[in-house]
DNA sequence: TTTTTCAATGAAAACGTTTACATTGCATAA
DNA sequence: TTATGCAATGTAAACGTTTTCATTGAAAAA
């Protein structure tokens, strides 16, 4: 790969002036502007993205982190591409880390961006107390979280309001009649699960059911816990007449065990779900559920840190978005 | 952020020191090295990744680039799992670009990999003659595609029989009585488009179905052009009472326009798809597919790219694994 | 003419590592 | 005693940029 010396012996300069054409950077002659293009052309130089980076630290390295809980997981997919779209824009590029809900592989990645030198980071931090995570804001480097914040720390937070999402939800179940809803919860340590909870129960008050807590089962927010805590749920002696699912991929799950059982939905059993898909439509039946627009959170995240990458003093943003109800044939 | 200098100064020793300690190679007398252990401890000292990939140009700077096509694509969202189980096994780091079917958006990606120093690259290319992949590859880059190859030039490939794999849904539906059968493709420019023709034709002639044009629609690979080619199919004047699609997304899409048509499948009309999901089953009606072990054709790729780093002169090699029919009952 | 000014360019340091080579002692061999 | 060898450590260059400061030379001002 040829360098920037390279470029400069071929244009019979130095390497100052090179860098100076390339950053568009005023006083160079144009005939020598010329052919240092010439020469850049020529040897189709490109410029080393590390050097760059390792020389002006705190300079546009042009480079975001995002570090997300599980990829298998729509939501985030839709959130990461709503990243994407805006970093391109901006000419940011992206790394990409998946912890898939594993806190030991979460903290690897961590070091592995900071080590990386990026200018900012986007993350849904596995717990909100997060002590390295918090160190690094800190330090100063600029974070936005989605769909999680962070305790006793000032951040910029993208997420929807999950108490009223919940909210919606159960509250449509109860109001269709069911009274045995149960809820299936993800990780217990992500501030979601137990929001989504608080929903929940205040629904079953406002419509006068009673709280039952073998009705309420908490998994790893995973697909496979949707299939394992649905099954529990239905051999329970007084099984639901309802479910709520809180999140996607556990919503599919649960489907999964509804339809192995060969029980209707929503005859025998209603499901309501959080997280709504391209294809929801396409379930069977065509699943009832709470849509977080989770472009829109990726987007408004980019934009979010963008600003701080070059205003880091501005004072911090907790950006609330609308959950929607869509209804559909499951409830 | 403290530096090999600032620890080497606390601990009263050369940064040439704190290296060897860091790489733990030979002959670094124990006390000191207790004595930097301690003083990068306190510092809180990380070392830096960007200046490491820079000194050791071929050097382990353990990344790899992942350049994918569509991420909202659960199949690639698979392969990625794959890709990354297998990295971070061998403690290599990934930075994931998804160029979502725009090949400047490609072009784009792969300078910037490059200009990021990776140690390789797995890539499913846009176009097989891709001019500036061959030359990577030729310049000496790792490299090893999955899905697709690349054309006039050995490279490791990891993909699924994709003659086979069409053959064997399209034969499915021929044998269970379906006579006009149609096949919505993806992109006409992605090898396993045509690939999949292929299979379709075989199985239509070996079925003694004549072929008719009408019934070959391609798309963009996305979830719309699923959509909106069935809608194309069902206005028919002689409509395909079987559809084959030619992906996830495009199944998807067509699923959803036969339910918004109120068609009844397989009664009115039957689906056969590529590629399968977690949830097929859950799906209405439960969902016939190809299944192409996705997680396992990453982690093969992923294989494949770290044994070539470590022995670029390794021969190509060509891996297909094996595609499988998942009858139920959409068929 | 001599001085001043300014545009155009170059030299060199710095970013944080790795590594080839040089240096230091000390133990052992002669 | 003087060499010799070897373990332990240090010095400095290199990776490819950006950037500060210095230098050049010609035009403008004196």
């Amino acid at each position: 790969m040829a360098g920037m010396n390279d470029v400069a012996k071929r244009a019979n300069v130095s390497i100052a002036t090179v860098s100076r054409v390339l950053n568009n950077s005023s006083n160079v002659n144009e005939a020598t502007r010329i052919r240092i293009l010439k020469a850049i052309k020529e040897l189709n130089y490109k410029p080393s993205r590390v050097a760059k980076r390792l020389r002006s630290k705190s300079m546009s390295g042009n480079l975001l982190g995002v570090l997300i809980p599980d990829i298998e997981n729509p939501f985030y997919v839709d959130v990461l591409r709503g990243i994407e779209e805006v970093a391109y824009k901006n000419n940011y590029a992206i790394i990409m880390c998946n912890f898939g809900q594993d806190e030991k592989k979460e903290k690897l990645y961590l070091e592995i961006l900071q080590s990386e030198s990026i200018d900012g980071l986007i993350v849904a931090p596995a717990r909100e107390d997060d002590l390295q995570l918090k160190k690094m804001v800190k330090d100063g480097l600029p974070v936005v979280c989605v769909d999680r914040g962070l305790t006793e720390i000032d951040v910029d937070v993208v997420l929807v309001d999950n108490i009223k999402g919940a909210f919606l939800a159960v509250d449509h179940l109860a109001k269709s009649g069911y009274k045995r809803i149960a809820y299936i919860a993800g990780l217990p340590s992500i501030p979601s699960s137990k929001l989504r909870e608080e929903g929940y129960r205040n629904a079953l008050e406002l419509n006068g059911i009673e709280f039952d807590e073998q009705l309420i089962k908490y998994g790893n927010s995973k697909y496979e816990s949707g299939v394992e805590l649905c099954k529990q749920l239905l051999e329970l002696p007084l099984p639901p007449d309802a479910v709520f699912t809180g999140n996607n991929l556990i919503t599919l799950g649960a489907l999964e065990t509804i339809h192995t059982n060969g029980l209707a939905i929503p005859g025998d059993i209603a499901i309501v779900g959080f997280d709504d898909m391209q294809w929801s439509n396409s379930l069977n039946p065509p699943l009832t559920a709470v849509r977080q627009p989770a472009i829109e959170i990726g987007k408004r995240a980019s934009e979010l840190l963008i600003q701080r990458i070059n205003d880091p003093s501005r004072p911090a943003i907790q950006m609330i978005l609308h959950a929607e109800l869509m209804k559909r044939s499951s409830s």
